[in-house]
DNA sequence: TACGTTTTGTTTAGTCCTGAACTAAGGGGA
DNA sequence: TCCCCTTAGTTCAGGACTAAACAAAACGTA
């Protein structure tokens, strides 16, 4: 029978296992080294995970002079997580393996300003995970616009949703009986940077997302800066513009009143490049034609983002930025006006700061989500708090269930 | 005898004096939540701390329905602290104690252009230390307008000072044969700020500097943020007016351009509120006499001042901002533009965010410095590297010492 | 083919720390 | 007064983890 593992080798083994979905196959030898553990320790973990049926012995390597390393993979049928993206008007869920692949994703209509709107969300995801499957599904990532305040508990403020003092994490568990984290959506998707993406090679960045809004993530030392009420990163509302135009916020001249997508639509439409019923497609579309009124209005937000980001680096000293969302469709068109204000506006020394523009697709928002739920072993019973001692219970216990 | 401490004892059993320090007497239990730490083991380790004369009981507290509890305090002659301002025309040097008070405080003056900087300076400090006393120096602390890479080695980059990779830290330990640590300045403050001061009381919280330049400070979950390469905090070159007066870093509109104390005075020149001789003391009086002009230009810094602290509180949801340095002596005439602005900026859930001005002595800074000593336990083999393990070793083996 | 080198992985003795049970020492209510 | 409750502090068995020595499995060289 596999050791009894206790709230702190569990921790341990989960690093193990979070190690194996991000980064691929190890040796034992890898492992310890990156997770700054003894060879000795990783044995012992490493028995008790291949006797309990989460992790595999895979081909050996050639040898590199020594011994040969006999690689480690996870098995992946050991779990699956679920990732929602909750927006105003739809939700995308995905659901995911341990290593953070999506194997089904689907979009649904939701409102987000409706009363029965917790159910329906409740219900939205219930449908999607359908019936059983033999892989064990380890709990349900919430990305939502807004402030959280604990990943556990999950209550929401969001202006963009119409909500407030929203107990989302509490109503959804009741609901669906698994464990559920919720986390403001920028900060999501820095943390599956961070599993699965560039991030892996940085313990300080910056994760910008363009769209309707503008948000940002902070990334020092390896983890997501929350703030004190889980409110960091919202630099949509930086005031740039003295007595700019009027943001939904209810303040003049925030970022994203300059830069957003209403904005550069309202922009657009006054300068007659788009029909007043036309959008940011049309818009890009102009741009994509060449229209120099339509790449100037991209220009003209790549400069303002250019100097907002450069604040920002010099704020956090950040190894790299990187840029996400659905505005990176334009970019091109952005960088033109990005580019020369974001060095100019450096100091000589952060000049070098590379910026990541990377692909985007719209279920990306949910694979982040998701994320929550596949990294939530790397917090050392950190934020997830109780959540993730959830997800690392359910993780641990199928696997026992098979062995004793 | 005392138990042999090894690396891993010796830090917590640090942050037990660390603790102590910081926040005045505390009862073992206290201790043992306060750090996180099992009651048990807190029987231990002041068990050693108490057998090597570093802590002593001491009276006893009034029950609060248990039993009464006995209080911990430091001995004060456990060691001292040096800390070093380093300015581009003088020094300012502290002695403290290990609670962080001030016993001897000097000024001196020091040409950081000069050839020999490094050999004046490291004389400076030596003439200062004076005579071996019977409490231990456990080192030195010095804090530097600008980025620092790592608090061990000290290599500095100072546009302020014009220096460029001057490994400060090296040659300053091996002209005195004592830890030497450095830090950027306002890091350093911030560092006192989270031991002695208003930042005991918050994990999360910002340390804004006003004076020559403008700086800031990071606090996040307790540890203040260095950034990749150490440059964290440098709001004092945040784009804020597009186009607005050329910056001594090179680029345009900087926040320190716009609120510095040069352009203060530049700006009080150019209206004639003072002489072309007169300086910041000056454009200071006539704002306290009730000149219109005068408060106009503090009025407008302080706007300006206001929308970019919104800007920081917004991207970080600090709970407190701490602002500090030679230009609060004016706060008086700041403030009247600073708070409506500052306000006015932030969305309406963070408009509570409570702005502390403290007061300043000009020796603040060498102690921030002389903190970065006494705060060294506090970071568990962290950024303090091999000098802080240096200082607990000083710590440790002087009591050690009088015991076997 | 024998032998040192290098790297992987395992075993073993021992340290650090915790949880749980316990003692110590007070307060307050019937 | 006696008994329970609460809080402080200690003791002790046991688990997590490490360092160090060792075994295993390749490669290179003569």
């Amino acid at each position: 029978m596999a050791i009894r593992p206790t709230a702190r080798t569990d921790v341990t083994r989960s690093a193990v296992l979070a190690h194996l979905g991000a980064h691929g196959p190890a040796s034992r030898a890898d492992l310890a080294r990156n997770l700054s553990v003894s060879p000795a320790l990783m044995t012992q973990l490493t028995k008790d995970l291949l006797g309990d049926g989460l992790i595999r012995e895979l081909a050996e390597t050639r040898s590199q002079g020594g011994r040969p390393a006999r690689m480690l993979g996870l098995v992946q049928s050991a779990g699956r997580a679920v990732g929602v993206k909750v927006a105003a008007d739809h939700l995308a869920l995905v659901e995911v393996g341990i290593d953070g692949a999506v194997s089904r994703a689907e979009s649904v209509a939701f409102d987000a300003s409706s009363a029965t709107m917790l159910s329906d969300l409740a219900a939205s995801i219930r449908a999607f995970i359908g019936s059983r499957s033999a892989t064990p599904l380890l709990g349900i990532g919430v990305g939502v616009p807004g402030d959280v305040d604990r990943q556990g508990t999950g209550v929401v403020h969001s202006a963009q949703l119409g909500w407030q003092n929203t107990p989302l994490g509490d109503v959804l568990r009741r609901e669906l009986g698994l464990p559920v984290l919720v986390e403001n959506n920028v900060t999501a998707l820095a943390i599956a940077e961070r599993l699965h993406g560039v991030g892996r090679q940085h313990e300080n960045f910056l994760v910008v997302t363009i769209g309707t809004g503008v948000g940002a993530a902070i990334v020092v030392d390896g983890s997501v800066v929350r703030g004190a009420r889980g409110g960091a990163g919202e630099i949509g509302h930086l005031p740039v513009v003295d007595g700019g135009p009027r943001c939904r916020c209810g303040n003049a001249g925030c970022l994203e009143a300059m830069v957003g997508e209403d904005a550069l639509v309202a922009r657009g439409r006054e300068r007659g490049v788009i029909g007043g019923a036309d959008g940011i497609e049309q818009l890009r579309d102009a741009a994509d034609r060449g229209d120099s009124a339509a790449t100037a209005i991209f220009g003209e937000a790549g400069h303002t983002l250019g100097r907002a980001l450069a604040g920002l680096v010099h704020t956090l000293d950040p190894e790299i930025v990187i840029v996400l969302g659905e505005g990176t469709a334009a970019w091109q068109h952005w960088s033109f006006g990005f580019e020369p204000a974001f060095r100019a506006s450096l100091m000589p020394s952060r000049r070098g700061v590379p910026v990541a523009v990377e692909t985007w697709q719209d279920e990306s928002w949910a694979q982040g989500a998701a994320a929550l739920v596949i990294s939530t072993p790397f917090d050392a019973e950190g934020v997830a708090g109780e959540q993730g001692t959830e997800v690392r219970r359910r993780l641990v216990e199928q696997a026992g269930g098979s062995d004793s």
